[in-house]
DNA sequence: ACCCAGGGTAACT
DNA sequence: AGTTACCATGGG
């Protein structure tokens, strides 16, 4: 079946490609097919909102919860216009919208993404599920903690993810044997879930943002990359400006893209 | 050959 | 408490 939501304010070329998320692959020019945790969805872009197609009604609330259909970002945008240097950023990065994804999964991933660059992250995650998650008939479920906690670095060795082997394995064996309890972190302050996560090893105070971010939607939180380190000291040397509000998060979300496409070019 | 990438750890002052 | 070398890998 196919399902169809009107939605103002979202581009998914640059929701699915500003660095949040590492599985969507674009298929034609408004079509875009991802995997998120176990399930698979080919979306079509229309003028006034998205289509899941061919999938079934649970699958579809998981996709509506995944791209966060009930937070309006035509408002959020129009509060972070009060600054003109978020409004550009707002104006260039149009349609950005941030994802509510799987806990590991997205755990995993900011664990590779240490000192690491976008399209090898992307690289490292693909032979991550393909070598170890489960087989479906549209591609590959992101592993579960408990295939990955039983590795050992020589088996991981073959995705090339590096130094980042050892953390893998110590994050799913830690979310394995309940040492972090992921489903927790949801009711908890960014600050309390922010210790939970530190608990692992590779896990730092950017992943762990990150982690919150994209996972969680603590929108408080700014995970402090190499990108936005250049747009606080650039644009920000006294903080982001009081219109973002709760939602630094978020404003952090379109300065980084902006700031990676348009960095030494003006 | 050198520098950088959605950084963190461990070993130093 | 604050700095710094080192960590694998691949692209520019």
């Amino acid at each position: 079946m196919d399902f169809h939501l009107k939605v103002q304010g979202l581009n998914l070329e640059r929701t699915l490609f500003c660095g949040q998320a590492f599985r969507w692959k674009k298929v034609s020019d408004c079509e875009f097919f991802g995997m998120a945790d176990s399930k698979s969805v080919l979306v079509r872009e229309n003028s006034d909102g998205i289509s899941f197609l061919n999938i079934s009604e649970n699958d579809f609330i998981f996709w509506k919860e995944y791209f966060d259909l009930d937070t309006d970002y035509v408002k959020i945008v129009e509060q972070f216009s009060s600054d003109a240097i978020l409004k550009k950023a707002c104006e260039f990065s149009h349609g950005i919208r941030i994802l509510k994804q799987e806990p590991f999964e997205t755990l995993i991933s900011f664990i590779i993404s240490q000192n690491n660059n976008i399209p090898r992250i992307t690289g490292i995650i693909e032979r991550l599920c393909e070598s170890f998650g489960e087989r479906l008939n549209t591609g590959y479920a992101f592993p579960t903690a408990e295939a990955l906690a039983k590795l050992t670095q020589e088996e991981l060795s073959p995705i090339r993810a590096g130094f980042r082997a050892r953390y893998i394995i110590d994050a799913a064996q830690k979310v394995k044997n309940g040492t972090v309890d992921l489903n927790a972190l949801y009711n908890m302050t960014a600050e309390d879930a922010k210790t939970e996560l530190l608990k692992i090893k590779g896990v730092g105070d950017k992943v762990a943002d990150c982690i919150l971010l994209f996972s969680y939607r603590k929108t408080t939180q700014v995970p402090h990359d190499v990108w936005i380190k250049r747009v606080m000291t650039e644009f920000y040397p006294n903080g982001l400006p009081e219109c973002v509000g709760e939602y630094s998060g978020i404003a952090q979300q379109f300065l980084f893209d902006y700031i990676r496409h348009n960095w030494k070019k003006e």
